[in-house]
DNA sequence: TGAATACTTGAACATTTGTGCATATATTAA
DNA sequence: TTAATATATGCACAAATGTTCAAGTATTCA
């Protein structure tokens, strides 16, 4: 196999440099839509966060409300509110009001799959 | 179930409210170490950037070294080689040097998984 | 040996992010 | 209606983040 770097002239007069210019092509061929990687990363990244994790965690085996979720992490109901709507926007987490109260919760099974198996790899 | 905050005086002094404290004190009893949380949320994080997700990606399937992921998503071999650090930090990436290139591919099988079942859920 | 190549690293910078404050909305109960 | 409560929202700002540039290693080959 030849391993020095092929020289690519784009349309656009750009030149990229590369060494395996079937592997390139192949991850091009592969590569998913940009909306979805953009959905996807924002979904990790919106677990990516030590607090917002911890809410996630909570929610993972009992419904809670925003004070709840408050008094456990230590934080104010107003930036527990703040995450909970990021949380909600990506469908991790789910809501339902009762009376005053408004009863969080994680939204699927796959959320939970998603710690479970983030877990198994983070304690390897 | 009495449903008006309940205000806990701590040591500290500092007061806390919550409605649910059987829930709360639930969560308190099986939240998982800091340190056990922090990395979790660091491996989220980390999958959490579009351009670091999409060289996770490419490496699902095939082993490339640095210019050829640099080609692929469009960045500088230096972002590629600061974004690879970080996915090897951990352990989501691992790399094995022939000659002068090194080549990167996935850590483990739970890397693979964390992506699907992440797509999963990013699709429905 | 010295030049070329593949990759790494540290510093600097603009951009993004998470939080608290003040204020607003929604619901209940008096 | 009014007061109290539970949550939401816009703004501001410190802290964190991703990228580039320039310079540094490590390896190969002439």
């Amino acid at each position: 196999m030849n391993l020095s770097r092929i020289r690519l002239i784009e349309e656009d007069g750009c030149e990229i440099r590369m060494i395996h210019f079937d592997r390139v092509e192949q991850a091009r061929r592969e590569v998913i839509a940009d909306h979805e990687l953009d959905r996807l990363s924002l979904t990790y990244k919106v677990l990516g966060d030590p607090n917002r994790l911890k809410i996630v965690m909570a929610l993972k085996n009992v419904e809670m409300c925003v004070c709840d979720l408050a008094a456990f992490t230590g934080l104010t109901d107003s930036a527990i509110s703040h995450q909970l709507r990021r949380l909600k926007d990506l469908a991790l987490v789910k809501s339902r009001r009762d009376g005053r109260i408004i009863y969080y919760s994680l939204d699927d099974e796959h959320v939970k799959r998603l710690l479970t198996i983030g877990l198994e790899h983070a304690r390897e």
